[in-house]
DNA sequence: ATGTCTTTGTGAACGCGTGCACAAAGATGG
DNA sequence: CCATCTTTGTGCACGCGTTCACAAAGACAT
């Protein structure tokens, strides 16, 4: 039986084995003392309790580029999404396929939800037109949507919405950058806001995570 | 001289008025006692602070629908940013223009990257391509790299890489959607992995911050 | 069976960020 | 010029998450 020690998996996580096992207890995932986790075991619970094991019928609504970026993107499938329908408003676009998928109006959006059981919408419309769509697609039944556009979403309570802003990650990076060059010129150790730049202690984060806190960066 | 007090900024933002003070003393900027915040002068300092006075020419890599869908996004120009080029190994589409600017060719990306001073890198190539790109943005210069790319990048130390993984918000939405689901069918109190679920105590939490630990879910 | 060795699961301590509460500072009015 | 009032800036305490450290548990050898 293949196993894995906390160890083996903490140091390959880059985290610590102690939070690592504390974590995997509250999934109720018992490892064995003396040997560590049975590798499809814990595969298995994790993936269950992520809701990887389910297929998750997801509908699109915008159909530009962005939209279209995200029709094709292969990672959703492994992640057990499946992209049930894609939905515009222009008219021109219903039939034509994108990504094998015909792209249907927005006339259909609320026939389209409840013939597919879908819960999770992903709005990908220009700014103007997200509030109504994100209206409708609540009215028809979707409990959790992704927003592209850049706008807040007003919702009902018991609706999910994560808004990804792309140009966010893009400040992020350009506030570092800001502060690699003037790290010289702020060595006089002269002027205010020298607020100094800590290195990351893990070198290999990349993800989307609070490295710049809400009002203000580290 | 039209001013806000910190109470009115964090009501507005949501926030507590005595952390948002406290961030504000790092960056230097001085309030008033008994009036408040200059708003003038705070809209500057913290657009400076940010990066927002400055203009970062961007480099995007991999003009598909992504690319594309990024070269047209209108948030970026209000940031500070311009994107300076597009990039794609296609030399079918070099020439033609994207949102207006035309595709170069990935020959010339050396150059491109010299010419315009880029330091920030855009990557919305398949996975396949991305650790190449990447090494190459390094080699000629960009400090700093945004990666679209289904891959974890290898950089020297010194360079910022931050991923974007667009399932990985849709899969944060799925994970709160089974627990929805869920919650009747487990208040009998039975099974394992009765992890409790709290309601986040902010409910117009739209960002994309840590609502899930990296190992575990909360 | 008994002892040893490895690794889990978890109670307890530590550290950090957030929020409270108040003294200091400055404006404003008499 | 003094008193009062508002709002800042910040020391301090609280709470939560992470990490440490160790007892309990099981495997494995003798």
């Amino acid at each position: 039986m293949p196993t894995v020690s906390s160890e083996e998996l903490a140091a390959a996580a880059g985290v610590n084995s102690a939070k690592l096992r504390k974590d995997f207890s509250y999934l109720g995932s018992y490892g064995t003392r003396g040997v560590g986790y049975d590798v499809e075991y814990l595969v298995y619970q994790i993936s269950r309790e992520l809701g990887l094991t389910q297929d998750w019928p997801v509908v699109i609504v915008g159909i530009g580029n962005l939209g279209a970026a995200l029709a094709n993107y292969g990672g959703f499938a492994s992640r057990g999404f499946r992209v049930a329908a894609l939905i515009d408003a222009d008219a021109a676009m219903a039939g034509k396929p994108v990504a094998g998928i015909p792209v249907q109006h927005t006339d259909d959006l609320e026939k389209i939800i409840k013939d597919n059981g879908v819960s999770i919408g992903v709005i990908a419309t220009p700014a103007g037109a997200a509030q109504q769509v994100c209206d409708r697609l609540v009215a028809a039944g979707v409990t959790s949507i992704l927003n592209f556009a850049p706008t807040v979403l007003s919702v009902p309570d018991g609706v999910d919405v994560r808004k990804v802003d792309l140009s966010i990650e893009l400040q992020i990076l350009a506030f570092h950058e800001q502060r690699k060059a003037g790290e010289e010129a702020a060595s006089d150790g002269a002027g205010p806001a020298a607020v100094t730049r800590e290195e990351s202690a893990r070198s290999a984060d990349q993800g989307p995570d609070g490295d710049v806190p809400a009002v203000m960066p580290a």
